[in-house]
DNA sequence: GAATAAAAAATTGTATACAAAAATGCATGA
DNA sequence: TCATGCATTTTTGTATACAATTTTTTATTC
């Protein structure tokens, strides 16, 4: 038994326009996780999950497999697949790894940032990020931070940095910082956010690196006192 | 068939150490990557793994799912898995962003260094870079300098760090990279990590980080015109 | 009533069978 | 010689059956 009781039985067809149904499977998983319809520490029961989807256990199997590849999902031999679950501490290790990831794609990106060619797709997500936070809405105003990266991240050149940062497990994390972040902060980091996005539209690579850090260490500072 | 021909028929038994057969068989492919007994690009297919290991094609399925999921294998619908491929652009892209996230442990790390309990362990596996160094085997280099990170990234305390460092795929294309050290810069390679390592002995964080950083600019440096 | 043990149910792990798709080999024709 | 199409073989994708393990329930004892 799945231990959210009874929104059972919405037996989706797998259609065919996912490649094969393990593919499927782990974007119905992973949707699944974003949406709230799973929960962290949830635990994943093959026959329910095969089920709720119309497949049979096999390429359920396989896909829990490649999620907990991907570190979304935990897997326990003899006990099954449950969400990964994150403590608070874990979360704030996460955020100052990932956010130090970004410096990479922040430095190669802003060294491009030349063509003004580029200057239009990174402006227009950054008014999807004001606009979330004009909302003060902080699930959509994380989402939109992390697309907002991702583009920067294509724009490095860097394949690495993009590959990586389109991992599931790195979005998933990514997204539940949002419960994170305190509501007194806010005003601060969406000001921290736009001298970085002036910045990085300059081309001063070496700047941007400096406040983009020095945004990390602040927001850091900040996360521990308020867990503490 | 798989392409590398006939050392066939090996027939490992799987034991009953792994705690299932699946990551019994996860183990012994990416043991294979690691010792050259797969190589990049070779197709594996599931029947031929699965007699290989004396086991069904149900848990090499999903060992083959869980090290997609890691980014070692490589998986196409109705085409089967092959191990991913890294041209020398790629690994360039991917030694920029390792050596980038390995700046983090050494800055945490070093932080942590007024401890002098925990100079043992890291000074003694840099005796092991200097041995692998010494005997110019590129190999055992790249392998001691892999641990050594990993040490600093246990010591960091971040545990996000240490988790993502230790996923296979990580250690998988850090090992790749041997191939691309150049014997020519070997010498200065090891100047600047024994630098590195006094530095972060010190306990200067802020030094450590600014030396390692140089470092990497150093060597992306030199490997691009290498590989020109 | 709480603790323990045994039985039952649920769940995972593995093997196998069969269908669908792709790769291969071979014959045929230009 | 080379390309093309068809039949064969190989390989993947999925479902299902059964064994092994864990969890839950029930019964029993103190």
């Amino acid at each position: 038994m799945t231990e959210k009781p009874e929104d059972k039985q919405q037996n989706e067809t797998p259609p065919q326009t996912a490649a094969s149904l393990v593919d499927f499977v782990v974007d119905a998983i992973i949707d699944g996780v974003m949406h709230g319809r799973y929960v962290q520490g949830q635990r994943l029961i093959a026959a329910d999950v095969a089920e709720e989807y119309n497949v049979s256990r096999a390429p359920v199997r396989e896909a829990l497999h490649m999620l907990a590849g991907e570190g979304v999902v935990e897997l326990i031999a003899n006990k099954g697949a449950r969400i990964r679950r994150l403590s608070v501490d874990e979360r704030i290790d996460f955020l100052e790894f990932t956010e130090a990831m970004c410096v990479l794609g922040v430095r190669l990106a802003t060294s491009k940032m030349r063509d003004p060619a580029l200057h239009a797709t990174i402006i227009e997500q950054f008014e999807k990020i004001e606009d979330a936070f004009a909302r003060r809405n902080a699930s959509d105003f994380v989402n939109a931070l992390y697309t907002y990266h991702i583009i920067l991240n294509e724009i490095s050149g860097n394949g690495f940095v993009e590959f990586f940062y389109r991992r599931p497990y790195i979005r998933f994390y990514t997204l539940l910082l949002a419960e994170l972040v305190p509501g007194n902060h806010w005003d601060q980091y969406i000001l921290n956010y736009r001298l970085i996005h002036e910045t990085i539209l300059s081309g001063d690579a070496h700047s941007a690196v400096i406040m983009f850090t020095s945004h990390i260490r602040w927001v850091l500072r900040n996360m521990r006192i308020d867990n503490e």
